[in-house]
DNA sequence: CAAGATATGTCAACATGACTGTCCCAAATC
DNA sequence: GATTTGGGACAGTCATGTTGACATATCTTG
């Protein structure tokens, strides 16, 4: 049992493979925990939640939104997303309109105060995606995108791209 | 008002700037939860929630962890991380032995029925990440690391790398 | 060796943000 | 007219985080 085999180190192909998959694990937890931490403090003193930032931002990114596309987006059920809700309109950062195409729909936007705080939440989540978008250089951030896109199953895909869309 | 320029897309620089900015906290946002679904279905089978899953993962990670290097890593209190640790120790899934250089400290492993669990949960985050390491190549592996490592706070990078470090 | 710092554990109370299940209404669609 | 869909509401529960206070064993330092 003392062949030379043995005595190298047992980096085998298998080996390698698992220390990637857990490498890329790891900085995907570290970097996006550190993402949503940065904007606590700011929430805290609002009296709101990271549930509140979510359905911030997205009503922010699509203006006119329907309650059923934001509960698609964030993948929670009717009743935890209705609590976010009717705090964000009670504390008057959110407002409702009636859907013109279909008027069972609640068309979603920011006021000016729920713009004004979603600004300042996203001025705080861009410093950190900035300055790793410059250190890491615009190749980084292609393949960063597209790793991250490889991990959402191919059925949710069409939901995230339409973000990024013009406005219809 | 009618020159040139005003025909021209209003795409400037700043612009760009910031929809590449919420197309990466999107696509963190994405997939990052659309990694840690995926294990939620084996945690319920087994009565455990993504607390446990994150505990089970660090210590398989790094077997003879101390407790309070866990809980830089997860950066919770030492209630809330003391309530997990009991539940895993109770179902035989993590055990304690005394600290040799250190006795106050209690270093943790898992047993092999909590190697299995954690074998289970790992394989499900791995079919994930290999489809997307697979999907978009070498180039982009390193790219993803690279602007998630610009997302950590630097003080907390030297505690990241070190889970990537060979056992000392 | 005494004093203080450190590592860990524990009790109690509470907040947030999920969940399930049930029921309702209005509007669209068949 | 019947059914489906979009949205809202009430009630209860669970998972996981928080503060604050305190206890014990062990290590480190003057």
């Amino acid at each position: 049992m003392r062949a030379a085999a043995s005595l190298t180190p047992p980096a085998s192909p298998l080996y390698l493979r698992e220390d990637e998959i857990r490498r890329g694990i790891e900085l995907l937890y570290f970097g996006y925990t550190s993402m949503v931490r940065g904007a606590d403090s700011i929430l805290a003193d609002s009296g709101f939640g990271r549930a509140h930032h979510r359905a911030l931002y997205f009503i922010a990114r699509r203006p006119g939104l329907a309650v059923g596309e934001l509960l698609r987006l964030l993948a929670i059920t009717k009743q935890s997303l209705g609590r976010v809700l009717t705090e964000l309109q009670d504390k008057g950062l959110v407002e409702q309109a009636i859907g013109t195409a279909d008027r069972r729909q609640r068309l979603l936007r920011l006021t000016a105060a729920g713009a004004g705080l979603e600004a300042a939440l996203f001025a705080e989540l861009e410093t950190g995606m900035a300055a790793a978008y410059g250190e890491a250089g615009q190749a980084a951030i292609t393949g960063f995108w597209s790793v991250l896109i490889g991990l959402i199953p191919a059925a949710d895909r069409p939901l995230v791209d339409s973000l990024g869309q013009r406005q219809g």
